[in-house]
DNA sequence: CTCAACCTTACCGTTTACGTGAAAGTTAGG
DNA sequence: CCTAACTTTCACGTAAACGGTAAGGTTGAG
């Protein structure tokens, strides 16, 4: 047993929390904090207990980074967009699991409606956002179109 | 002195701490806590002290609402976007109060400039929203399609 | 003038999302 | 095997954004 590196078996390098925590800019403390909620769990532990997580957990802590940082999403709030994805994911494994086309359909069906949930609460948000978007806009031009009329009486 | 009613003066109406609160959908509460940020302050005070708020502070109060609620921003966001509000008004008075053509353009500029900070920190949410709907929505297409197929294939 | 309803400031309590150690165990290089 | 660096689980501290309540002053209809 002279195995001293864990040797990665190249698909699934595992990284330790610091490093994870450097790699998607968040502090050990969050990224510990955010298991609480269950947003999000390693992949794996180590022999002596170690939190090990692989490229998917990465990317999920950069989903919720985004969804926290550039969003304004509370961590309840992304739990709950992440816990329908996760409901997805078990219709996903349903759906294999039988082969009864009217199950599959209303499986499929029932994943459309929880896509067209998380659509619905984007869309709001980025409505109300896109109305002070235009709103601003609107004052910027009127202001840029008073410059070009300084400009062209100034002649 | 027999004047009861303060006489409202038809274009200032003022109304106390309860009644812009329940207005705007508010807690008297928050509406007192974000004077301490500075976001907004009462327009004026009643012999006794008693906060009293004219419509403009109702429409300061609805924005607030909206970014906090919709956009999610923090209070101290809020408060920065107020005072670029606020700096483009005093600009606005700088600006009536001269006559130069060069100095008028110079604020109009900063004003432009103000506006177009304001819209980048909120296109920059609006793209992480809209990134996270389209992917999203592709899975949706894609769930519907395979419906479809079923569908076609059931015959 | 009276009194219920409303308001004031002040202060303590609460939840969220972490920061900051303390005390002890784990890893890995030399 | 030793040790520095990293990690673990508590556990307490903190800032933000309020909620609630106490003690007392203000308003305005009757």
């Amino acid at each position: 047993m002279t195995e001293t590196t864990p040797q990665p078996t190249e698909s699934t390098r595992l990284v330790r929390i610091q490093e994870t925590a450097d790699e998607v800019g968040l502090t050990t403390r969050s990224v510990r904090y955010y298991e609480e909620p269950g947003l999000l769990k390693p992949a794996a532990r180590s022999e002596g207990d170690y939190r090990l997580y692989d490229e998917t957990d990465l990317e999920r802590l950069r989903f919720i980074k985004g969804l926290r940082d550039d969003a304004g999403f509370a961590l309840a709030e992304i739990a709950q967009l992440l816990e329908d994805e996760a409901a997805r994911e078990r219709g996903h494994a349903a759906y294999h699991a039988t082969t009864d086309p009217a199950e599959r359909r209303r499986l499929l069906s029932e994943r459309v409606v929880s896509y067209e949930r998380q659509i619905e609460t984007l869309r709001r948000k980025i409505g109300r956002l896109q109305t002070m978007v235009d709103e601003t806009e609107a004052r910027r031009v009127q202001t840029v179109a008073r410059i070009a009329e300084l400009e062209s009486s100034k002649s």
